[in-house]
Parts: C-alpha cells; structure tokens; sequence
RNA sequence: GGCCUGGUAGUUCAGUUGGUUAGAACGCUAGCCUGUCACGCUAGAGGUCGUGGGUUCGAGCCCCAUUCAGGUCGCCA
C-alpha cells in the first residue's frame, strides 16, 4: 500500500508538549509502543520531546482504525485530533493524563522490523547499538543526552559573548607540529607530497589572534588527536577554547568559574561556591597520587616512611635506603570486602602499573599483617596509629621510589573506593590544580621534555633553574579538575620572543628547527604582544559529566570506537587509486 | 604494542564431568481480545553456538590460533 502524505496537516504541538484540556491537535513522530487490544489501538507516538497516547475505539472513523491497525513499532505517523481526559491516568508519562481521540492517521513512512528495541535497547550490546547508532540516537535516554549537550554549548556561548568574547573560527588544515600527539594529516593534491594536519587545538592561531588584538576570543573547537581510545578519549572532541589579553591567571580562571557556576545554575539548578578549591600539584600528587584527584572521599595518602624506618623488612628498608618511601592509604571499612583473594587481584593490578608489590594490613577480627613476622613490638601499633586504623580497615602500604608509590597508591585508591561504591554520585567536587611542573622526564628518551605546549609561561621565580634544576621548574599553568576527570587546562603565554626562543632552545631543539616549525610565531611575538593567556574546556567530559554517562560515546552523536573507526559508516576505508594518484601517495 | 573481560535465535541470557532433537524471556508472524500503558491469551517461524584448526567414538563445553567488541597500561607536549 503506498504511503501517506503530510498533504492538508500541520504539526500544532510535539508529542511531549500537548496541552492538557480538550482541543484539536496535530502531531508527528514514531510509534514507539503498539497495544492492540482488537477493539481498541493505543499507539504510544514519540518525538524528541516525549510521549502521548493515540487511542482507536469504535467511536474512530473506519478508515482511520484500519489504519492504525497497520501501525507497527518505529513506523512514522502523523496524526489529528481531539485531546481528551483519560479513563486511567499513567503517572510515568508527563501527558499520562490525556490521550489523542484521533480523527486522521498518516503512515508517512514504515520501518522494517529493526535490529533492537528502540524502546528497550538499554541492555543491548553496544557493538550493534553503534553499527545502527541513527537508531540508538531515536533512544530517549540519547536524545537526552544530546539536547544536554547542546544545551551546555547554547549557555557557553552566551555566558562569553556576554563577557566581551569574540567568536572566531580558526583553521581545521594546518601545519603539522610534531611534538606532542600524534597529527591527523591530510595530504594536499595542489602539493604533492606535502600535507596539512588537523588541529590538535586552535593553540598558535588563539595566540595568533591576541597579537591582532581581539582581546577576548572563545570557539567550540572540534580538536583532533590520533591517539588510543579511553572511556573518556575520542580521537575528534570538542573544546570551549578561549583566550584573554591583559588578564593575570585568577582572571582567567575566574572567568571559567563564572561559566561553570552559570552552566550548573541554568541545566542542573545545581548552585557551585566560588571560588572554587585550589591545589598545587606537589599537593595533589602527595595526596591523592594524581594530578587529577578524585575528592569526593578519603583515603588519603600517609607518608610511613618514619614509622616503618629501622623495621628489619628488606621491602621497606631498600625503598628507604634507594632515596624512596613507605606510603599507605587505609581503606576505611575495607576489610570485609577485601579478603585474600581480593587483596591478591588488587596486588596484580599494582603490579601492572609499576609497582613491585603490595604490603597490607587486614584488620577483620584482629590486624593482620602481610609482613607479621618482621614485626617488633610496637610497629604495629605506631602504624596503625598513623593510619587510624580501626577494626573493619585495611591499609595498602607500597613502598618503592616515591613516583612510583604515589601512582600506584593512588590508582589503589580509586579502584577500592569503586568497588566499596562509597562515591558519592550527586557530588561535583571542582578544584584548580595549579603550578604544574613545566617538564616531565621522558624515560625513553632520558630528555626533560615540555610537560605542556612549548608556548607556556614559567613562574617567574624558576626562571633561573631552567638549565640548572629542570625538575623544580613550575609552570604559569593550571587545570581544573571535576570528581578525578581532568576537565579543562590553561596557561599563561610567553610573549617576550627572547624568552620563547630559549625555550626551545631547553627543550633542545636547534635554531633551524625552531626558525622551520615555528618561526611565524617567534616572528609574530617581535611585533609585540599583550600579556595573555587562555584555557580549553573539554566540552564532551563536561557533558559526559552532567548527563551522568560512562563513557563519552554517550554524549558524542557519531563517536568512534576503540580502534578509532566508526562502525556504522565503516571509516576509515580505503580509497580509489585514482584518488591516491591526484595525491602523488603510494600506499604501501 | 602488553594485560584483563566477553562473543550461543533479531535482542538479552541459560546451557550439568564432553553424550538424544541446543532452551527461556522479549521481539517477529498469524489468530482472539473495548481501557491498555512492559496489555493479555493461543499457535508458529527463527540457530554455521564469532571464525579456522586440533583432541575425542562424540565438542556450544577441552586445547591452539585468529577475529570483533569493551576495559586498562603504554600513549595522549
């Protein structure tokens, strides 16, 4: 039978939006569920906003019930009618109180039987979910999401352009700068040979922009990384990216705090105090044993190193003697969950992360300890102390060089807290983690290397270590961090091009090198530029946040999986040799 | 690249020490049903047990390889 058309309607309302008294109404959407009870049709017909009931009786004109008797799940209807009280209300639906007495039904188009229930797809492998994700993206708990999203987005922009903001688009074919991630490339036709990158981030053309004088620039920038997939990392994402001229960085800083507060105020009524907390990262890391930290519980990280010196365990006299330390968290009321074989596991994760073992002190009944028989009188209990251990704890002791016993304490830490599902879920614990340190050591390489991009500014007061004491060197840079998801980062720019130059030069790279990669922006900094600065805001985790998802391929219309492909196009894929050849590429 | 987990009707799962014709629920098809809303009832169709090899009289189950998906470490200046 053919279809219907739209011919003589017009939608009045969407479905999750009908008033509630007695009028005509016109509305369009799927059929989401199908009651056929002979007699009498209810057809549950949604749209992006929600749901209304379309009822059929024997009060229903002829030709309008055998046409609903055709109806089948995700068909696309269009129907008229009166809006009327239901006989029985359905409280879980916000129009549960009313029905569609339906005069005219259009089948504008019919969906064969679909590979899952798009109404009850929640359990459903994700694999399929995304080879079909148009029709996962029909999925109310989806479409949620992304009405969230575009909602953080709309009260983003408004809350900078408010604040004297520029919206300017930058470059998506750029130069490539090899430091740092990996660059999608894009080969050029007109250049054989020669290729464009995708931008990591709008990072040189911002700065770019505050040497011109635009003073305050923000864009939703799509960024580009060709590197592995986590949970909470897709190869193409979306940043709030903004830059400031004249500012210090609390200015800039509280600039972003204005816009989390606005943000969580307008789409969760959910009120943040500003400021927010601030810690340095030497704190973070003694602490947390994270750059990122989770602070929405304990399970701080206790430095042991005194209590346990002089205990005849090699374990910890070796870590000590090795310019190490013996640290510990005290999981609180861990005991009970944590028997053996749990501890066991625990131990083997700690190992894949670096550490060489696992010392601890199970306290169920009594306390007891992995390393009882190099006990002496009294360790224990100075332990236990420092620890306030109590019945019902266990205490994780790692001890190793000190690097490496904060990390792995403080993975521990987060992996107990998750399974004794002691976190909080309606907590949002925000915190600056600042004067991160300007450059990490690249054990590859056996190179200090820039911890941040090349462009970032030293605290003054290091100024005078950065050939001397690379490790202690801080950098004017800062991140925020949201529940232990690192959410956005910034900095202070260098603009004195004598400093940027000796930058590289302490990052060891050649004056040829720099003049090749990145002369046009030494060359841009000589014609003077104002004090600036800036920060990107991840807006896929903010998002992935606040809709309260697992993963960010919640909250990404189009995400790519694990091996960085799209199942449902099937990209990347190859291309035709004749493409290649326009290209002057040889694929091996 | 390393490690861990998983793959059985369209979907979600069960499947005994390796032993007859691989089951259930939902969905789908057909029929019945006037107040359902996860409608109900009756009947039916639907399976290369991810793929390839091996062990065995016999493999969904054991072994090896491989592939796909997820998580994680490396990586992400």
């Amino acid at each position: 039978m053919a279809l219907d058309t739209m011919k003589g309607l017009k939608r009045t309302h969407y479905c999750g939006e009908i008033p509630l008294e007695p009028q005509e109404v016109v509305v369009c959407g799927f059929a989401d569920r199908v009651r056929d009870m002979g007699n009498l049709i209810f057809i549950n017909l949604r749209d992006r906003t929600g749901i209304v009931q379309l009822a059929f009786s024997d009060e229903t004109e002829r030709a309008v019930f055998e046409k609903a008797q055709q109806v089948k799940s995700e068909y696309v209807l269009m129907a008229k009618g009166n809006i009327r009280p239901r006989e029985s209300v359905n409280d879980k639906l916000k129009t549960g109180s009313v029905e569609i007495a339906v005069s005219d039904l259009r089948i504008l188009s019919k969906a064969e039987t679909t590979p899952f229930e798009v109404t009850n797809s929640e359990k459903v492998n994700e694999e399929l979910k995304l080879r079909y994700r148009y029709l996962d993206l029909r999925s109310p708990k989806l479409q949620k999401n992304m009405i969230m999203r575009h909602d953080i987005a709309r009260v983003a922009r408004e809350y900078f352009y408010e604040n004297g903001f520029l919206e300017i688009e930058t470059p998506m074919l750029m130069r490539s700068t090899p430091e740092g991630a990996r660059d999608y490339l894009v080969p050029s036709r007109v250049h054989g040979g020669s290729f464009y990158a995708l931008p990591q981030s709008p990072q040189i053309y911002k700065q770019l922009l505050m040497i011109s004088g635009y003073d305050r620039y923000i864009q939703l920038a799509r960024c580009f990384r060709d590197e592995d997939l986590r949970a909470d990392r897709q190869p193409e994402f979306t940043q709030i990216d903004l830059e400031m001229s004249f500012v210090e960085p609390e200015d800039i800083q509280s600039c972003v705090e204005g816009c989390i507060q606005r943000l969580f105020k307008e789409i969760l009524g959910i009120d943040v105090v500003l400021p927010l907390e601030r810690m340095t990262f030497a704190d973070a890391m003694q602490r947390y044993g994270s750059d990122k930290p989770d602070t929405r519980f304990g399970f701080e990280i206790q430095d042991i190193s005194e209590e346990v010196r002089g205990m005849d365990f090699v374990v910890f006299s070796s870590a000590l003697e090795n310019g190490g330390s013996v640290r510990a968290i005290n999981v609180k009321n861990g005991a009970a969950v944590y028997t053996r074989k749990e501890i066991d596991k625990l131990t083997e994760h700690a190992k894949g992360i670096g550490a060489k073992g696992l010392a601890y002190i199970r306290w169920a009944d009594e306390p007891n300890c992995s390393f009882k028989k190099f006990l002496k009188d009294g360790d224990l209990e100075r332990i236990c102390g420092r620890m306030n251990a109590e019945k019902g704890d266990l205490v994780l002791i790692c001890a190793d060089k000190t690097a490496t016993v904060l990390s792995t304490l403080g993975a521990l830490r987060l992996i107990a807290a998750k399974k004794l599902d002691i976190i909080p879920e309606d907590v949002y614990n925000f915190v600056w983690i600042t004067e991160m340190p300007f450059f990490e050591f690249d054990d590859e390489s056996g190179n200090w290397v820039a911890a941040h991009h090349p462009f970032t500014m030293v605290m003054e007061e290091c100024l005078d270590k950065l050939d001397s004491d690379p490790a202690n060197v801080r950098a004017k840079a800062w991140d925020l961090v949201l529940n232990g998801t690192e959410l956005s980062s910034g900095s202070m720019r260098i603009t004195d091009f004598q400093l940027q130059q000796k930058m590289f030069e302490a990052l060891g790279m050649s004056d040829e090198e720099i003049q090749a990669k990145f002369g046009f922006l030494v060359d841009a900094y000589r014609f003077a530029a104002p004090p600036h600065g800036g920060m990107g805001i991840g807006l896929d985790r903010l998002a992935m946040i606040m809709c309260k998802a697992d993963s960010l391929r919640d909250v990404v219309a189009f995400p790519k999986v694990q091996n960085a492909s799209e199942l449902m196009s099937g990209c990347p894929a190859e291309v035709d040799q004749k493409q290649l050849d326009e290209l002057s590429i040889a694929v091996k």
